[in-house]
Parts: structure tokens; C-alpha cells; sequence
DNA sequence: CAAATATTGTGTTTTATTTACACAATAAAA
DNA sequence: TTTTATTGTGTAAATAAAACACAATATTTG
């Protein structure tokens, strides 16, 4: 037991410290939050509270309170950097490596979500907390742009086989807009007629019988995401393929 | 702080206790090792060192060294309960409700693995160790059953995307033995025809031009899997489906 | 050694899905 | 009124999935 050594210790600053670093693993959650705008896809990103990394941008992190849920910390500390509390957050995977951080030895919980921009105005704008391009993202503080990276390919996968996408778009919303939005989440292009059909092929859009406002072209039919018959509905056998 | 009531300490233990209790969370891993054998899918479970929990099966799992990296826990620790260090882990959820352990607060950090039962010999039967058909497990101790049924939901999907099950199967295995595999992970029936055209379609498998000895039967001809023309040609585009 | 048994190996048809690709109609802006 | 940008639409060809049956072969049994 390292608290062995504590025989000759001076103060409770010292027996802290002790215990807290050689006998305590710290625990932490990071948020990577994807939004969507001007067509293009963005994170939430903020500057470190550590000094040492004040010159590099990091997501949105803190310690899991010792009486607190994971899952609670998750939104807490969202919350806390964000003001945002109506946000689904999912957990990605947990970084564990001794040395990924320099101030001792904590491991962070990646959470991840995808949030609709326009619906949820960031109140807190400390630590510059900002939207940048995930195209832009590079050189992350600690380790994480490993954990960026990491959930940017789980998000793609998971938008492929989940209707995840639509909490991105405004309610009503055309099919040019929804392509968009996959063209960039995937980084990839669609053909636009075999988009359209392989959604409509789905049935879970419902024609609103609008069209779309303020457009400088022809405007298009506006479609909402039908979840009741999602539920209902949807795949659950794929097959093997690889 | 909590810490700040320590001022009518009485021993070391009490410190250590005191910090521990309040201001620490414990991090383990657990491990959901599956196999294969007698055409059933089996998991390695044992009894827990938990006196309360000693009449309930539990997962392979342990504490997380301050100064051990995250994936090195996991290997260490299936090695500790199993002799087992030739087996790849990969990592699956984080699962941390404050009232998950009833000892304090322990964060996990659940793992999983396949192999083969013949290759794969236990050395280590300490607390009961033993394969369980997985079929046959319900009411694990602590909240092993949930990260169970989880892991074994993570598996069911990425045996049907990656090439998992191959490790699971004798080097040289016949079409019957891969099509019984993926029915008991899957727990469903598959056409022999299609499976096999489907099989023979992503030309992953090498005939060994050798037969299988011993069987009652009929006997069929002898694949090997195929990693480097896999890792040349698997798919990396799956499509929008949901 | 003949018959029974269990399983292999094989192919076609039907249906569904994916891909590639072009043009007229419409609303707004110039 | 013309230009511009984008919508809405369909077909043919290629590929993939599903459903389904029978002769061949090795072993075991009688």
C-alpha cells in the first residue's frame, strides 16, 4: 500500500495529494458535440482551463463528481459549459492511457451528441467557447484529438443506420437539406435522385404539404420524420457483410 | 472539500478510508470472454470475491492500477483470472450508476473477447471458473447481467460486419462449422445455400483441398480464412439503412 | 455387403435493391 | 423576359437476396 509512506507527513494539503496521486485514478467526461450549419458540420470547442494548453483548443470536459452517475456527469458538465440541458448524449468509449493527461493519472468518458444550432443557442461563452468546422479541427489539447476522431467515425457510422440525422435539421425540412446534411456528416457525395428515392422507398417522411420560403430558386416540398412508424418499423437484421 | 473534516483524525486507516469513501472513484474493468463449443456460445464466468454475491456468477474482473494504462488492466486481468494472454480485447462500454457496486463506488469498464475453446485452454479454476452456455445466464451478481446482455448485443452486430468468428473455429473449419458458429452468436436459422453463396461470393475463403476426418457422415471440404486478401478488399461503405 | 442415415455440393427462378443517368417545370433574381 | 438555380420525375441494367430440391458420398447399422 503506497500509504505506507505517509509516516512522516506534514499536512492534510500533503496527505491529499498523496493519497489523490499515487493511489487515485481521476475520472473525467468529455463532450463532443456536433451541430450543423451553413451546411457544414461543426463542433463545439473551448480553450483549456489548464494553462498549458491555453494555446490549443479541447471539447467539453470536468471530473464526475464522486456521488454522481456517469451519465448524470455527462449532462452536468455539458450544461455547466454550455447552458444547453435538453440534449441526448451518447457515450462513445473511455481513454485510459496513464500518460494522456499531465496533471496525474484520469481517465475520460467520450459522450457525443448531434444538436440542432439554431435550436439551441450556447448562453456560455466562456473559454471561447465556440462552433468550428470539423474540417477544420486539427491539434487538439490533451489526447483529444484522438477522442474527436474517434466519435466523428462513430457518428458516421451510427447516421447511417439510425435516423440521428433529422435532430439536426429545422422540423420541416426538404430533401435538399437532408442530403446536405449527409453529404456532410459523411464527406461524401449523393446521387440526388437515388437519395430521394431510397428515402422515400423508407416511408418515414411525411409530406407537410409546404414548400419551402425565401429560397432563390424553385422551392422544394417540406418533409417531417415520421418516429411513431420508425418505431414500428425499423430494421433490426442486417446481415453479414463485410 | 470533504477532506476538510479529517481535523479529529484518529489513524492512517481512518485516512485512507475517509478519502477513499468521499473523495475517490474506483475505476475496474470486467471482461465477457465468449467461446464456441458444441455447436452452443459459451461465456467464462466465475464467482465473485464478494462474499454477498457468492451464490450468483459473476464476470472476470478486478480493480484498475493507479499506474496501469486502461487496456493493460483488461489483459492483466484476464491473465490473473484465466492464464489467459493471447487474446485480443476490445473494449465495449463504461458503466458507472453511483449504486452499481455495493463495496463503494467503482466506475467499470467493460471488455470483450472471442476464442477458441480447444486453443485456449484454462489453467486457472479459482472461484469456479468455468464456461456457461450463454443461452443459460440470467441474474449475474452485481450489474454483470446488464453488461452481459450488452456485450453480447455489441458482439451479434460485429460478427455480422467483421470477420470476428474465424478466431472462434479450428484453423482449417468446414462451411457447416462457420454456418453453426454464426447461428449460435446470432441465435437464428440461415439457409445453407445462401450461406454458402454468400460466403464463396466474398472470396475470403481459401480451399485447403483437404476433407474433414471423422465425421458421420458426409464429409465436407476444408477452408481457411482469408485476412490479407480481407484486409485488401473488405467493404468500407455500408449505405443509409434504417 | 446392402440398406439406412446424415450431410455435402450444386443452380434456378423470383424478387428486391442499387446504380447510372437527363430533361422539363418552377420560382426568384437580374 | 431572360437567366439562374434547383425541383420533381423514371427507366434500364446490374447486382444482391430469398426461396427452394435432389443427387452424391462417406459412415454406421443390420
Amino acid at each position: 500500500m503506497p500509504l505506507t509512506k505517509l509516516k512522516n507527513i506534514k499536512t492534510l494539503e500533503a496527505i491529499r495529494s498523496e493519497v489523490e496521486n499515487i493511489n487515485h485514478i481521476g475520472l473525467s467526461v468529455d463532450c463532443v458535440i456536433f451541430g450543423f450549419d451553413e451546411n457544414k458540420l461543426k463542433v463545439l470547442l473551448m480553450r483549456s482551463d489548464l494553462k498549458k494548453y491555453q494555446s490549443k483548443w479541447s471539447l467539453l470536459g470536468d471530473l464526475v463528481k464522486p456521488q454522481e452517475d456517469l451519465d448524470a456527469a455527462a449532462y452536468r458538465i455539458l450544461k455547466q459549459r454550455t447552458g444547453l440541458d435538453d440534449v441526448y448524449l451518447e457515450q462513445v468509449y473511455t481513454f485510459g492511457k496513464t500518460t494522456r493527461h499531465p496533471g496525474g493519472r484520469v481517465v475520460t468518458v467520450a459522450y457525443c451528441s448531434l444538436i440542432n444550432i439554431q435550436h439551441h443557442k450556447i448562453k456560455i461563452l466562456d473559454n471561447e467557447l465556440h462552433w468550428h468546422d470539423v474540417a477544420s479541427v486539427k491539434d487538439l489539447a490533451f489526447d483529444h484529438k484522438k477522442i474527436f476522431d474517434l466519435s466523428l467515425q462513430r457518428l458516421q457510422k451510427r447516421v447511417q443506420e439510425h435516423p440521428l440525422g433529422f435532430s439536426l435539421l429545422p422540423n420541416k425540412f426538404s430533401l435538399r437539406e437532408l442530403q446536405n446534411l449527409y453529404e456532410a456528416i459523411l464527406s461524401i457525395k449523393l446521387d440526388r435522385r437515388n437519395f430521394r428515392k431510397k428515402f422515400f422507398a423508407m416511408e418515414f417522411l411525411m409530406d407537410m404539404d409546404e414548400i419551402e420560403q425565401n429560397v432563390p430558386h424553385r422551392p422544394g416540398k417540406l418533409y417531417k420524420f415520421d418516429y411513431d412508424k420508425y418505431e414500428t418499423k425499423k430494421k433490426k437484421w442486417s446481415g453479414i457483410d463485410f
